[in-house]
RNA sequence: GCGAUCGUAGUUCAGUUGGUUAGAACGCCGGCUUGUGAUGCCGGAGGUCGCGGGUUCGAGUCCCGUCGAUCGCCCCA
């Protein structure tokens, strides 16, 4: 290790190879749902005053005391690297008269910056996707929010992972269940873990989730929501959950699914990993997919107009640890390795890859040691046939075209690409779809060598 | 913020009760061989053992501190 090399910040991470592959494939299926539902792409910075994220996140919680990577600028004033997305689109829905374009359904993806202990899926700096719609009253639009996530996380191929769904209710609802909790809990106080007893007076909620065995055992007990729910909350439930079955979402009602902040009214959902399944192993303590809920009250705290909102955010991170990437792949197979062998048959060997690249044929050039360590070049780049150009096939206006896989060898016309290697990829595609055996390299090319 | 475990070549790791010159595999570079990879042979580079201090005749190994990593707790917008 270089001595005098800084070393990378703690909680952040260098993302490369098959990790960054994965990577890159959420956000591009990200990007390709979020405009099959339309949701519109918009770019926030990724640092705000500190008053936007605190007034939005609410000033009492140790989060915003403690876990926000905030600083003076030059001018003294506080600012803070974004810690969610949620408070950024809020302020520029605000700021920037985006009241026009109501109901606004908005998309975006980034780096996000929070200032906690690293742990297994859990950075300091770390990547979401994030999806509002935000001007919208009606449930239908949770319900194609919940639509989209649920296509996004299929078309990744993740599977063992489930909607879990529940209501908070609205202002009314909640403060009374809230209140019931209190009473309840309170009654049992000394028997409560010391975290719940602090929770009690700080967030009492956050109870229902407890890990502590000893708050386990009076969460069954526990006053439910729907009993304080009002009519017109029940409704709204009673119509996401009819909209997401017409979508064909699956779901399943979590009734001690919480939200700490206030501004949190009627839906609220976590998309979570089946205890026991591929996906829980490889997530570890930190399991929620993608998470989200419904906001009515959060503009209002930023000293906007009073504007329902609903939205989700997921970690690119912990969706690219889910995302089977030889599926991923599929159609990245499209790959030739050009070998010159000889240097004046670099330049023509040049002109082929160009011709190729051109063609959308993923092409890499093996240009560097003996033609052992060419070939050794070509397999590793993955490539399914090499074309191969030195003295002899230049003299005779050809290339000769190898099967990685087989280790045919036959000519090819060098006038004939790229049409002709089109030509051969085609074939293996087609074979390969119909279960059938391609035949002989040399017979292929017989018309074209 | 708290707890546990761990830091040795580029990577994954071995390294005996503290003992001479710290090893392996893979990777990398070169050669056999600029005309053949997946599947040959030969050679080479690369480490102040995370950093600092201490104990000792002697520390990769033991002790303290520190930084970092991993896993969990708290928190989770």
């Amino acid at each position: 290790m270089a001595k005098n090399t800084p070393k990378a910040i703690r909680g952040t991470q260098d993302i490369f190879g098959s990790d960054a592959e994965a990577f890159s494939h959420v956000v591009e299926t990200f990007e390709r749902v979020r405009k099959l539902y339309r949701f519109r792409r918009a770019e926030m910075p990724v640092f705000e005053k500190t008053e936007v994220f605190a007034r939005a996140i609410g000033e009492t919680t140790d989060v915003v005391s403690k876990e926000m990577y905030s600083f003076e600028d030059r001018g003294g004033e506080s600012l803070t690297l974004r810690p969610e997305f949620t408070a950024g689109i809020a302020r520029a829905y605000l700021t920037n008269g985006w009241q026009q374009h109501a109901p606004l359904k908005l998309a975006t993806h980034g780096p996000l910056f929070r200032y906690e202990r690293p742990q297994k899926g859990r950075y300091r700096q770390f990547h979401q996707i994030d999806a509002e719609i935000i001007g919208a009253a009606e449930p239908q639009a949770d319900v194609e929010l919940l639509a989209m996530a649920d296509q996004l996380l299929r078309e990744l191929g993740i599977s063992g992972v489930t909607l879990q769904l529940n209501t908070l209710g609205d202002g009314e609802t909640r403060g009374a269940w809230r209140a019931a909790l209190i009473e309840y809990f309170s009654k049992v106080r000394g028997d409560l873990s010391e975290d719940s007893q602090e929770r009690l007076e700080k967030n009492p909620l956050r109870i229902l989730d407890s890990k502590d065995r000893r708050d386990k055992m009076f969460l069954a007990d526990a006053p439910k929501i729907d009993e304080f729910l009002s009519d017109e909350a029940g409704i709204f439930f009673e119509e996401v959950k009819s909209g997401l079955d017409a979508a064909g979402v699956e779901y399943k009602r979590a009734e001690s699914l919480v939200r700490g902040l206030d501004y949190y009214r009627h839906t609220a959902f976590e998309f979570i990993p089946d205890e026991g399944s591929a996906a829980a192993d490889a997530l570890g303590a930190q399991s929620t997919v993608l998470g989200g809920g419904r906001y009515d009250g959060l503009m209002e705290s930023l000293g906007g107009p009073a504007t329902p909102a609903v939205g989700w955010a997921a970690g690119i991170e912990r969706l690219a640890m889910l995302v089977d990437l030889e599926k991923a792949q599929g159609n990245d197979h499209w790959v030739v390795a050009v070998v010159p062998v000889g240097d004046a048959a670099y330049i023509e060997a040049q002109k082929i890859a160009s011709e190729l690249r051109s063609n959308s044929i993923i092409c890499e050039m093996a240009f560097r040691g003996n033609v052992k360590k060419r070939m050794q070049k070509a397999a590793a780049a993955g490539a399914r046939f090499s074309l191969i150009i030195g003295e002899d096939e230049l003299a005779n206006g050809v290339v000769t075209v190898r099967d990685m896989a087989t280790g045919e060898q036959a000519t090819m016309r060098r006038n004939w690409i790229p049409q002709g290697v089109f030509d051969l990829f085609f074939e293996n595609d087609a074979a390969k779809e119909q279960g059938d055996e391609v035949a002989p390299l040399s017979e292929r090319l017989r018309a074209n060598s």
